[in-house]
Formats: structure tokens, C-alpha cells, sequence
DNA sequence: GTGTCTGCAAACCATTTGCATCGGT
DNA sequence: ACCGATGCAAATGGTTTGCAGACAC
């Protein structure tokens, strides 16, 4: 048997967390890091990828796995839906209400156990529309 | 201006059409390479990637962008939703019919100009829940 | 013949990990 | 004091890229 180990509330994972919720945006680790590093510089970048990790486990924040190279996170646990620029990799909340029924949906058409579910949007931010061809 | 380079059937690129289109999974570049080198041992793992590449922006394949580390291709190009492992990452169709109507209100919503969707679902698959903790 | 494509190997880059030390509880 | 967390640096692993020769058109 596991007793999963105790969450400790280090400096670093408070402020991780504060920052993070200050945020609207949906900042990449590195990013994190980089804000991070005005307030500590001493914090390393594998702290920074061990909290997000740790925190979005523990359902406090969310890690945003969807497309793109970089993963990204967000201080607004809830179920909500994204658009992500192709060009620039924006990613920004959109408003469209969540659909939680597809999920009984999927159940009827699956073996998997469906657990939940997520949608991205994908399109070209007002400045990358603007900055074209 | 800039016209796009014409696209040349060479063996590799007819074979690695050829191969995605035969299966119903949704390999990743390096399960097609180990796929790939029993017809053509002497394939190269670049070439894949950069073959996948071209043919999903000319939209004969799907490259589904969606979670986890490794990016998956799909030899239907049309829109239809996935479900995803959390455990071993699997990732299958599901028949649940898009909603193509989601994206006009999604742009009702956001300043972004939208071109497309996807929608993942995640759970786990007849196998983990066995093999299960 | 021209310009794209290939194989190969090295480069890249996001993320993870080993380890000695630090610090929360 | 115990054991999880940190900083640092090295390792990992998927993907991309530079280049010289090969090949589709």
C-alpha cells in the first residue's frame, strides 16, 4: 500500500502558485521561470517544472496538454475551453460553455473509461492576422 | 511573392502514404519509421518526420496535435474526435459526431479569426483499468 | 538539367533526473 | 529528526536541420 507523501507549502511552491493565479495569460514553464526569477532569483527551472507538475496533479491548477511544442499552464482549475494562435502559439480563455454531456456521449461509444475531456480552438490572434503575408 | 514548391511522389513519400492509410491506429513518427523500414530498411527517421510534415499541411493526413509528448498521425484527414490513455496513450477514434456549429460560436466569442477545432477525450483504456494501480 | 528529396549525423530544445544539501513539519 | 523539496548540472528523448549525393519531373 501507498500513502501518497505529504504536500509540503515551500516559498518557492506559494509563489509559484501566487504568481500563476495573478496571470490571465497561460504561460509556458519558462515563462513561469522568468517571471519567477524577479521575486527569487535563485529558484532553478526543474523547481519551476516540479511544481507546476506536482500542483496540477493535486487538481490546484491545470496543465494545459494540448497542442503545441511547449506545455502550458493555468491558475483556473475549472473546465474551460481554449483558442490557440497557429502562428504564435497565443493561448487565450474562450468563453464557449463546456459541454459536459459529450462526455456521457463518448462513454456509449467507447471501451475507455472516459475521465474527461478537453477542446481547443485554433485560429490566427488579431496580431498575427494583421502582421500577414 | 512565393509560389510553394511542386511536391514530388518519390518512393518514400508514395510508401509512408501508402502505410498510414493501411492502419487503423494512430502511430507516431517513430512507430511509422520501425513500420516503414521493413519494406525500406534504409529509410530514414528524417525523412518520416519531414514527409508526415508536408503531407499533413497539404491536409492528406491529420496530424493530431493534440496531448502528450509525442505528436500522432492519422491517415483520415477528416474531422472526427479521439479518445486518449492517460496511462499507456493510446489514442483511438470515437464516434461521437463533431460539432461543426461550436466553431460559429466560437467566433461569436473571441477576437481571434477561428479555422478549426479539436476535441480529445481522456480516460483509460481496456487495458490499464486490468492492469490497474 | 533543375530544384526537391533523401540518408546520415549532429544540433536543438523542452523536460526530466541524480545528487548533495536545505528546510518544513 | 525525518523525509520531501531545492539548486545545479547533466541526461533524455522527440524533433529538426545542414549537407552532399540521388532522383523526380
Amino acid at each position: 500500500m501507498h500513502t501518497p507523501p505529504t504536500l509540503r507549502m515551500t516559498k518557492q511552491r506559494r509563489i509559484i502558485l501566487e504568481e500563476l493565479c495573478k496571470l490571465k495569460s497561460h504561460p509556458t514553464a519558462d515563462e513561469m521561470y522568468h517571471i519567477l526569477r524577479k521575486r527569487m532569483p535563485r529558484i532553478s527551472l526543474g523547481t519551476v517544472y516540479r511544481n507546476l507538475e506536482v500542483l496540477s496533479e493535486s487538481g490546484i491548477i491545470q496543465k494545459i496538454d494540448v497542442g503545441g511544442t511547449q506545455k502550458r499552464f493555468d491558475g483556473n482549475a475549472e473546465l474551460h475551453y481554449h483558442v490557440r494562435c497557429v502562428k504564435c502559439n497565443r493561448v487565450d480563455d474562450i468563453d464557449v460553455p463546456p459541454d459536459r454531456a459529450i462526455e456521457d456521449q463518448a462513454r456509449k461509444r467507447t471501451e475507455f473509461t472516459i475521465l474527461r475531456h478537453h477542446t481547443e480552438f485554433l485560429g490566427l490572434c488579431p496580431n498575427c492576422r494583421e502582421a500577414d503575408h
